[in-house]
DNA sequence: TTGTAAGCGTTATCAC
DNA sequence: GTGATAACGCTTACAA
C-alpha cells in the first residue's frame, strides 16, 4: 500500500511475495529469475509473471550481503566545481553504467577531514573499488596501502608509486600543439602559459619546446611567457609579446582562457587570424573555445575517456589484481579556425 | 588479510570478530558500539578499544536490511554536461553529506530509456528518496506516482502538479536586473536574450517588463530581441540595436554569454561600459562573467542552494510526507563593474 | 548487565 | 525439478 504522493507506507514487495503468488518456494523462485538451469519451464513463467504483476524488484543490500560485493563504487572528489572534475566523473559514470555498477558521488572540497570522513562512510557501505579525481594535474597524497579495496587515482597522481594513477599526457600535449603550428608554416612560435607552479604548465611547456628544437627552432620571445590562467594574463603576455617581437606568426597558449585573452589583443591590434597570427589553445573547454572570434584550435585532454579508463581498471582490479604506476592518457587536437597553413 | 596494493584478500572484519576479541557476544558488542544504555561502561570501554584495534566499519548493508533504511538517495540528472546541473548536485550533496546520507550519481544523457534503466537500478539499491535534476528549466515528465520512495524534482518541475518541483525564480530574476539598472538611473533599457522556446527566456523578459512598466519606462529598441544563447546572438543583436536605437544606455542580456558577445561589440563601437553603457547578465557563470571586460554584473540563481533545498526537502520528507506543487527559488544580484550609477 | 535467538531479503547447499 | 535449511552481518526483543 502506498500513499499517492511517494511516501512509502507499506512493506516492499520481497521475494517471498512472488514465491507465494506463484505458489512455489523461495528458493525456486530464486533460482527462476536467476535464470538458473534447475527449474521446469513452466514454473519459471509462472514465478516471472507473478513477479512482474507485483512489479518485484531484488534487495541489491541482501543480494551484496551474501555475494560479498555490493555493486558499487565509490567517486571521491576533491573539487566538483572544478571543470576538469566533471568530465571524468561522467565518462567513469558512462563505464559502470553499463557494467550493473552504481556510484557513489562524494566531494570532499579539497578538505583533508571531509575526505577522510567520506572515505569511512563508503568503506562502510562496502564500495568494491573507489576512483579518486584530483582537481589539479599535481601530485596527490596517497589514501594508503591499507585499503580493503582497489583505488585508482585519475587526474592527480598518487604520491605513492605503489597506487595506480591515470593522468593527461601534458608532455605530448605541448607537442601535439606546436607540431600543429609548424606543419601550418610558422617559424616564430611563442607559449604563453599559466601558473608555473602546475605541473601541468612545466610539461606542456617542455613538450612544446621539445618539438621546437627537432625543428631546429627556438621559441619567440626567447623564453616561456609564464603567469597566470586568465584571460587577462593572455591580454597582458600578448600586449609584451608583440611589443618585443612583433613579427610572431603563432601563439600556443596554456589554455583556453589564456588564448580568448590573446585573440582579444591580437584584435585590437590589428593582426589577422590565422592569416598573420595562428592561435591555439588548451582544454578543449566548448564554451570558450567554440565562441571564440575566430572559433578556437586547442588541445583536448580526453577527460572523459581518462575516466572511462580509471572505471575500467577499476573493474579490472576488482577481484583481481591492480597495476601500479601512472598511467598516461593522450590528447587530442581539435582543429578549429584560429590556425591555418600560412599564406 | 590484505595485499599491499588494496586488493581485497580476506574477509572484511565484522562485529563477531570484535566481540570474540573482546570477549563478549555480538549482541553485546552491538550495543555497546551503538551507545545503548543496557551495558556496563568498562565492557563498552573494551569493546570500543577491539573495534578500533581492528578498525571496525559496520557493514551498512546489513543495517540497512534491518531498519529498512539504506541511508542512500539517487541523484537522477539528464544532462551531467550542462553547467547548471553541477551546482545543484553540490548543493544536494553537501547537504547529505552532513546528514549521513550517501548520493547515487545517475546521468541519463537525456535518454528516456537510459533513465528508466538508472530508475530500476536505484529502488533495486532501495534509496530513500530521489533528486531528479533537470537540464533545463522547462518542464519534464513525471516519473509517475506510484513510486515507493519521495521525488524531489530540481531545476526542471515536473508535469504533474502532484509532485514537489524546485525552481529558480526567472521572472523575479529579470525584474532584479532591470531594477539595478534603473536604480543606476538608466531610462533607455534593452533586453537581449536567448532562445524563446526557453522558459526562462520568456519568464526573465516578463519580468523586465513589469520593472519596466511600473517605472513608466518602454524597452529601448521596442522589443524583447530573442534569438539565441550565444555570444555570436549577444554580438549580431547588439550591432542592430546599435543601429536602431543609438542612444541605448543599458543592455540586460539574457544569460553572461550573450552578455560577452554584447560587451564585445559595444568595446569595437567605442562605447563605454558602464560609463555610457551599462551591461548585466544572467547566471553568473564565473569563467565567463568575473572575467569580462569589464568584469560582468550579473544575476546569480541560488542554484547550489537549491540544491540544497531539494535536499532538506527530501529529508524531511523521507518518512514523513512530502509537500507538492512548484517552489520558487529566488536569484540575487551580482554586481561587477559592468554596471554604475550614470554620470 | 549480558547472552540467546529470531529475523531483515536474498542465495547456495543440500536432500527429496 | 523442487523445497527446506543455513548462511551473509547486523539489530533487537526476550530470557537469564
Amino acid at each position: 500500500m502506498e500513499s499517492t504522493n511517494g511516501t512509502a507506507t507499506g512493506r516492499a514487495v520481497t521475494l517471498r511475495d512472488v514465491a507465494r503468488l506463484a505458489g512455489v518456494s523461495v528458493a525456486t523462485a530464486s533460482k527462476a529469475l536467476n535464470g538458473k538451469q534447475q527449474v521446469r519451464a513452466e514454473t519459471r513463467a509462472r514465478v516471472v509473471q507473478a513477479a512482474e504483476q507485483l512489479s518485484f524488484s531484488p534487495n541489491t543490500l541482501a543480494q551484496g550481503l551474501i555475494t560479498q560485493r555490493s555493486g558499487t563504487v565509490g567517486l571521491l572528489t576533491s573539487d566538483l566545481e572544478g571543470r576538469f572534475s566533471i568530465p571524468i566523473l561522467m565518462g567513469a559514470e558512462d563505464a559502470f553504467g553499463s557494467d550493473q555498477t552504481s556510484v557513489f558521488l562524494c566531494d570532499a572540497r579539497g578538505d583533508t577531514i571531509r575526505e577522510r570522513h567520506h572515505l569511512r562512510a563508503l568503506l562502510s557501505r562496502r564500495v568494491d573499488g573507489l576512483i579518486v579525481v584530483g582537481a589539479r594535474p599535481d601530485t596527490r597524497p596517497s589514501l594508503g596501502r591499507d585499503l580493503p579495496v582497489p583505488v585508482v587515482y585519475a587526474y592527480s597522481p598518487s604520491d605513492d608509486p605503489a597506487d595506480l594513477s591515470l593522468v593527461t599526457d601534458n608532455v605530448d600535449g605541448g607537442r601535439l600543439a606546436v607540431d600543429h603550428l609548424i606543419r601550418c608554416g610558422r617559424r616564430r612560435i611563442a607559449h604563453i602559459t599559466g601558473d608555473p607552479g602546475y605541473s601541468a604548465a612545466q610539461d606542456r611547456a617542455r613538450g612544446a619546446q621539445a618539438r621546437l628544437a627537432e625543428a631546429g627552432l627556438e621559441l619567440a620571445g626567447g623564453e616561456v611567457w609564464f603567469g597566470m590562467w586568465s584571460e587577462a594574463w593572455g591580454r597582458g603576455a600578448t600586449r609584451l609579446l608583440l611589443d618585443r617581437c612583433p613579427d610572431v606568426d603563432a601563439i600556443f597558449a596554456g589554455s583556453d582562457e589564456i588564448a580568448r585573452g590573446v585573440l582579444d589583443v591580437l584584435h585590437e591590434a590589428g593582426r589577422d587570424v590565422p592569416s598573420q597570427v595562428a592561435v591555439i589553445g588548451y582544454d578543449n573547454w566548448t564554451i570558450l573555445a567554440a565562441n571564440a572570434r575566430p572559433p578556437l584550435t586547442t588541445v583536448d585532454m580526453n577527460l572523459e575517456e581518462l575516466g572511462r579508463i580509471a572505471a575500467q581498471r577499476l573493474f579490472a582490479a576488482i577481484g583481481g589484481t591492480l597495476g601500479t604506476g601512472v598511467e598516461t592518457v593522450p590528447g587530442r587536437l581539435i582543429t578549429r579556425e584560429s590556425t591555418a597553413p600560412l599564406g
